[in-house]
DNA sequence: TATTAAACCTACTAAATCGATAGGATAATT
DNA sequence: AATTATCCTATCGATTTAGTAGGTTTAATA
């Protein structure tokens, strides 16, 4: 399942995608316009920001805005920041790999073998989707 | 993430499709092969003889035996009765359907639109393997 | 320069979930 | 009757999740 950060934090993404000009917006804005709860967002856009998605500015006028063109943010990128490992097991991930504790032999593994699969499928379609194919 | 519940349980259905003839394979037996807890397994088991994919004899001789031919066994249903909606998000779910609180509009809704990608190239994959193709 | 408006930061908490365990009840074999 | 195995339900501790609290810093502006 898809943590609400991760929800959360993507369609934050896709409302600064849609504004014309790359004019701050504030975090009361997003968060009244997407129904989520203003506190917690903005400890998600804290990490956007501190990951490279998102620059913003203080005081008065001030916001958040895409340091990128929605066309240059990468899905998987994004996924990777917000909700970790694309990968369903550890075992099969690229970014955030670990050993399996209790299977002695990962090429054997039924488990493994399965979950490769759906991680490439999964994977091909983040790599392959950017903020601007999402903005309706 | 898979969670272990679903991850022993593919394992120990995995170890039942190795076994030549339908004799009854004891609890203790799958979870000292594969290394898991064995009263966890026993809970786990008892989901999958409850959804109609093991059966069972007690006492003596007795233990846990695949239902189906492992060709038979399709994974899609073994993920939905273990790990439950193969859907990231519960607004693009198949068979565990739930509207989103906070979306007004799932046809417009960015993370429904890259969700219902995802859940479709994931649901392929589990509805095109069985049992029989994780077998080593 | 004082005020105001915004992001920044860190810690905390309630609730849910997860992985696992406990301890007996039931059934089948010998 | 004794043994061996599954069956069943409740519980528990740890972790994660979603959200909150409460102040600090920075920038604009009056």
């Amino acid at each position: 399942m898809l943590s609400k950060k991760t929800k959360y934090g993507i369609k934050a993404l896709t409302f600064l995608a849609k504004q014309k000009g790359q004019v701050p917006v504030q975090i009361e804005v997003i968060s009244k316009s997407e129904n989520i709860s203003q506190k917690f967002l903005e400890t998600i856009l804290l990490t956007l920001r501190k990951n490279g998605f998102l620059g913003s500015r203080k005081g008065k006028g001030g916001g958040y805005y895409l340091l990128k063109e929605p066309k240059d943010i990468n899905m998987a990128a994004v996924m990777r920041v917000l909700e970790g490992p694309i990968a369903l097991v550890p075992c099969v991930s690229l970014n955030f790999y670990e050993k399996c504790a209790d299977c002695p032999d990962e090429n054997t593994c039924s488990v493994h073998k399965l979950m490769i699969e759906v991680r490439d499928s999964s994977l091909s379609i983040f790599n392959n989707r950017t903020l601007a194919d999402l903005v309706p």
